[in-house]
DNA sequence: AGTATAATTTAGGCAAACCTAAAAATTTGT
DNA sequence: ACAAATTTTTAGGTTTGCCTAAATTATACT
C-alpha cells in the first residue's frame, strides 16, 4: 500500500507514547498492521539517525530531534485537516488527506495555507463567502455579494456584524 | 528521491507524445532523470498492464486505458495547480505542489477543490475576499467586509459592479 | 550498401521495505 | 521462583525500483 515515511514513524511514536513516553515494538506493529519484526527494523534505523532513544526489548521514546519532527508534522496535519474542512470536507476525509499531503507539501505552500486558515478563523462565525461557497455546490447558484449589492446573498442573515 | 507512480508515467508519456504519438525510452529517461534501462522495465509493466501499446526499439504510445488514466490526472493537476494559485502560491511551486498532491487526493477533496476553483472563477476579477486574504497574508490586518459595513475594507475600489 | 554512431534492451546487481519462522528475552500467574 | 505465555529480536527471504555494463537493434552518413 502506502509507502511510510520517516515523519509517519516519527510522528506516529509521538501519538502513541503515553505519561510514561515508551512506545513498544506492538504498539506500531498494530497500529500500521505490519509485523512487529520489521518495527523492530524501523526501531533501529530511527535509532541509528538519532530520531528515537532505543534499547533492546524496552520501548523507544523520542529524541529531542525526533519530538521536533513530530511536533512539526503533527502541527502541518492539524492545519491541512482544518484547512480542508473549511472547504467543506468531511472529518474522516480531511483527516486521510492530511497524513498524505503532509510529508509533500512544499514549506511555501504550507505557510500560505496556514496564514488562509488563520484568515478564515479571524470571522466568529466563518467568513460569509464561506457560506456562498457551500450553496454553491450544493445548488450551482451563485451570488456576487459585494459591499454594495446584498441583495443577492444567499445567506446574508447568517452574519451577525 | 520521489516514489514514482503509474499515473505519472502514463501523464509524463501523454505530454511527451508529440503528433506522432510515439514516445521513446530515451524521452521518458531525460524528463525523469533515469537510465534508459529503467525506462524499458517501466514501459514492459506498463505495457503487462495495458497502458501503452509497445513494441521493442520503436517508441511506445498509449492505449485507450492509458489515455484515460492520462487525462483525468492532467485535469487533476490542473486543477489542484489552479486551486494553489487561487490562493496565492507561486505558479512553480504550484506546479510542483499539484505533481505530488494529484496523485494522493481523495476523490471526495478532488471535487470539493474543483467546485472550489469554479466559484472563485465566476467572479470577473476575482472575488474581493481573496484581494483581502492578500492583504491579511502580506501585512496580517483584516476586515470585515459585509454587505452592511464596506467602510473598512481595505480593497473596495477594486471590485466594479 | 556498409559502417560508424546512437538508441534500446538484456543481464545481473544492489538497497529498501516489507515478510515468516524460529530463537531469545521478558512478563505473568500460581 | 519458576513454568507458561507473551513480546521482541534475529535470520533469512521476497519484491520493487532503480542501477551499470554489455549486447543488440536501428539510424545516419558517405
Amino acid at each position: 500500500m502506502r509507502k511510510k515515511t520517516i515523519e509517519d514513524y516519527v510522528e506516529l511514536i509521538y501519538i502513541l507514547q503515553g505519561k510514561t513516553g515508551k512506545v513498544h515494538t506492538n504498539d506500531v506493529a498494530s497500529a500500521l498492521d505490519i509485523s512487529p519484526a520489521s518495527v523492530t527494523e524501523i526501531f533501529q534505523k530511527l535509532s541509528d539517525e538519532d530520531y528515537i532513544n532505543y534499547e533492546k526489548y524496552s520501548g523507544v521514546s523520542l529524541t529531542s530531534k525526533g519530538k521536533k519532527i513530530a511536533i512539526e508534522t503533527k502541527r502541518k496535519h492539524d492545519t491541512l485537516k482544518k484547512f480542508l474542512m473549511i472547504l467543506g470536507i468531511t472529518e474522516k476525509t480531511a483527516d486521510e488527506d492530511a497524513c498524505k499531503i503532509e510529508h509533500i507539501v512544499t514549506p511555501e505552500t504550507m505557510k500560505r495555507l496556514t496564514k488562509f486558515v488563520e484568515f478564515v478563523q479571524k470571522f466568529k462565525e466563518g467568513p460569509r463567502w464561506l457560506d456562498n461557497f457551500e450553496h454553491f455546490y450544493e445548488t450551482g447558484e451563485y451570488f456576487e455579494c459585494t459591499p454594495g449589492n446584498s441583495k443577492d446573498c444567499p445567506v446574508n442573515e447568517k452574519r451577525p456584524s
